[in-house]
DNA sequence: GGGTCTTGGTTCAAGTTTGAAACAAACTTA
DNA sequence: TAAGTTTGTTTCAAACTTGAACCAAGACCC
C-alpha cells in the first residue's frame, strides 16, 4: 500500500511536538541535575516509590509504571543505592524478586527538590495552558498510550501490570 | 513563595504525557534501529538536511534545528560519516565552520526509510487523533516551544538561528 | 523427581549522551 | 597590530542506555 504521508497540518503538530519534547527534557534534567544531582527519571524513580504505601516496589513494577526497560532500571537503582537514597530488599514470597525501598536520605532528597521541579513543569507547561488544554493533553496522550501499550509483548488485554499481581505481596518488612 | 503544587487534572495530563513520550521514544527507536539501523535522532538529522535545497547545513544551525546539544550533534555526524551517509565539508567563508553534507548513499538510506517511519508515526500518533486534537496538539506544543526558547540563552528575541545568519552562506559547492 | 517453559532480574559489551574544557578562527578595540 | 572577546566546533572523561545473553527461581507436566 502507498505511504499516508503527513498532511501539512500534521506535520506542523509533530514537529512541535518533538521540539518541545526535546527542549523540556532538557530543561528538566538540568533544572533536577541542579538541584537534586541525578537526571529526571532518576528522580522519578524516587518520586514512584515515595507514593506506594510502603515507599518500596518490585523492580518490575517500577520498571513498567515508568516505561522504562528493566535493565535501566537495574542501573539506576544501583546508582541511586549507591548514593544511599534508597535500598535494596530481597522478596520473601518470590525469591527471584528485588525490591527497591525508598531511604529517609531518598525521601528527604525528593522533597528537597520537589517544589523545584513542580515549579519548572508549571513554568514550562501548565503556565502556558489553559483548562481546555490540559483536558485535551491528557485525552491526546492518553489514548497514544494505550495504542502503544496494546502493540507491545502480552495480550494486549490484560496486559497492565499493575492488574496482574499484588505489589504489596512482598513488602512484608514494612 | 509556597509551592503550586500541580492539580488533580495537570498531574494526569502531566502522566499521560510522560508515559507516551517514553512509549513513542522507544517505539520510533526500535523502529528504526530496525529498519535503518539507526536511532530516531540519527534519522532527523539525515531528515533535515534532505529538506535543504544544497542538501547540507551547518553544524550549529542542525543542532538549533533539531533542538540538540553541539557536543551530541558532533558524535551522531561521526557516526553518520563512518557509515557513509553524509560528508563533512569546510566552511569556505568562515573557516570556523563545518557543513554536514548528505551523500547519495544518506539519501537512499533515508528515502528507504521514510516509508516506515511515516507509518509508525501515524499508527502510534495521528491514528488516536481527531482534526481537532491535531490542531491543539500543534498549538499546545508550539506555546511550550516558545516559552522555552525565550528561557536560554541569548536575547528571547531574535534568537531563532534561522534569522540570523544564511546557513547556504557556505554551501558553495553545490 | 526430572524435564521444560516462563518469569524476574542482572550482567556484558557496545553505543550514545553529557557538560566542561580545549581549540581555532573571527571580531573588537585600543 | 597585539591584546582580549566572542563564536563555531571538537574533544575528553564520566555517566547513561541499549539489546542480547545469562542465571536463578517458580510453574507446569508427566
Amino acid at each position: 500500500m502507498t505511504t499516508r504521508w503527513l498532511t501539512p497540518e500534521e506535520q506542523r503538530a509533530w514537529r512541535a511536538y518533538i521540539a518541545a519534547t526535546m527542549l523540556l527534557e532538557d530543561a528538566l534534567d538540568r533544572q533536577l541535575q541542579q538541584e537534586a544531582g541525578m537526571p529526571h527519571i532518576y528522580y522519578s524513580i524516587l518520586a514512584t516509590l515515595s507514593e506506594t504505601p510502603e515507599h518500596r516496589l518490585r523492580m518490575t513494577d517500577l520498571a513498567e509504571q515508568l516505561k522504562i526497560t528493566r535493565s535501566r532500571l537495574t542501573y539506576a537503582v544501583a546508582r541511586l543505592e549507591k548514593d544511599g537514597l534508597l535500598r535494596r530488599e530481597g522478596c520473601t514470597s518470590d525469591r527471584r524478586g528485588s525490591l527497591a525501598a525508598l531511604t529517609d536520605d531518598g525521601l528527604a532528597v525528593l522533597e528537597r527538590a520537589a517544589p523545584g521541579h513542580v515549579e519548572t513543569v508549571r513554568a514550562h507547561i501548565f503556565d502556558h495552558l489553559s483548562p481546555e488544554q490540559v483536558t485535551q493533553l491528557e485525552e491526546i496522550f492518553t489514548g497514544i498510550t494505550k495504542g502503544l501499550m496494546g502493540d507491545g509483548p502480552g495480550d494486549g488485554q490484560g496486559d497492565l501490570p499493575w492488574l496482574r499481581r499484588s505489589s504489596t505481596g512482598c513488602a512484608g518488612t514494612g
